[in-house]
DNA sequence: TTTGCTATACCGTCCAGCCGGTACAGTAAT
DNA sequence: ATTACTGTACCGGCTGGACGGTATAGCAAA
């Protein structure tokens, strides 16, 4: 089935954000892209925060798929969870590295009431690591760690190239077992 | 000696960032509060990009004293660069815990060409660590963990509280020896 | 004909950058 | 010492464009 207007619209957005900056990102542009009218837009977001929030809630859906996928592949033991995080980090298709967020959460650093549904998800990873993690500081760091690549990437940074970032997460996962 | 206009511009600059956000970022604003008129801001800074710019630099220099500072005061030994950005991440007082970088990163997101000096800087301590690091896949781990933290702290996310973040640290430190 | 969806036109505001000025300090030739 | 000129620092009004949001009309399916 083909999306809806609705999927169009964060699609569009989306597009803006990745290719040409949050500042970029204006009503009439994302309707542009969407190929409708920016009347269509704002009967779908009543506002431009409004679409952001939708924006983010997307962004929330791919992390919370990609984990859950990553996750029943991961072998049982302990820090599975955190496992799961290293290899969904490293995941070069998955939302990790995907600009799109980085750029979102530029745009939320404006309106940080925004940011109230990622506090959330952090907060049920922070439960999920609990649950299976010998030693939650380990765990933390290593999942901050991943936290730092994104970071990293999103703004355009690398502390070390792509074969040393290998190495990297072969380390991380050697210090979870 | 009085700070140079030129200073106070920044500083004007990083106080609306650091209390209302990237958005309300604006010449009149800054010029506002530096206490000049935006034509003496624009005589400084050619655009609001050159502004940004200087932003940028100074927030580079914070950075570079308050690592320094710290190298100088931790004892010698292997991971010395590591324990330093360690120290220096968790440092409350220091640029780390300063709101106006992320929302400064946030601004350079709509230009990212702006970030070439941040760039600059992390190559060179990436070679810092290279230099005393007998593992530097480990210490690449834990200063990426010092970017997550940095990023958590930017979004207002918190993946641990104050008390399990003081653990955090010294879980850090005990895989530096 | 009502409801869901989209298009068009328009308004008010905000803001970056421009530009014609002012003030003043140095400097140097008369 | 006066005059004429130059460069630096700063001022503040203006404008053109962008953008969020509103109002209203069209249109097709149920």
């Amino acid at each position: 089935m083909s999306p809806s207007t609705f999927d169009k619209i964060i699609d569009a957005a989306m597009t803006i954000v990745r290719d040409q900056g949050v500042a970029r990102l204006t009503l009439d542009e994302a309707a542009r892209i969407a190929g409708i009218s920016k009347g269509g837009v704002l009967y779908h977001f009543k506002s431009k925060d409004d679409l952001i929030r939708g924006m983010v809630q997307r962004l929330i859906d791919q992390c919370d798929q990609l984990s859950r996928d990553y996750y029943e592949r991961m072998p049982d033991g302990p820090y599975r969870w955190a496992r799961t995080m290293v290899h969904a980090g490293f995941d070069p298709s998955g939302v990790a590295f995907d600009p799109v967020g980085g750029a979102l959460l530029a745009a939320i650093s404006v309106n940080p009431d925004l940011m109230a549904p990622i506090q959330a998800m952090y907060d049920s990873w922070s439960e999920r690591l609990k649950s299976d993690s010998p030693d939650m500081e380990r765990a933390g760091l290593i999942c901050t760690a991943m936290d730092g690549l994104y970071f990293q990437r999103l703004m355009g940074i690398k502390l070390c190239d792509s074969e040393a970032s290998e190495r990297l997460k072969q380390h991380a996962l050697d210090l979870l077992r």
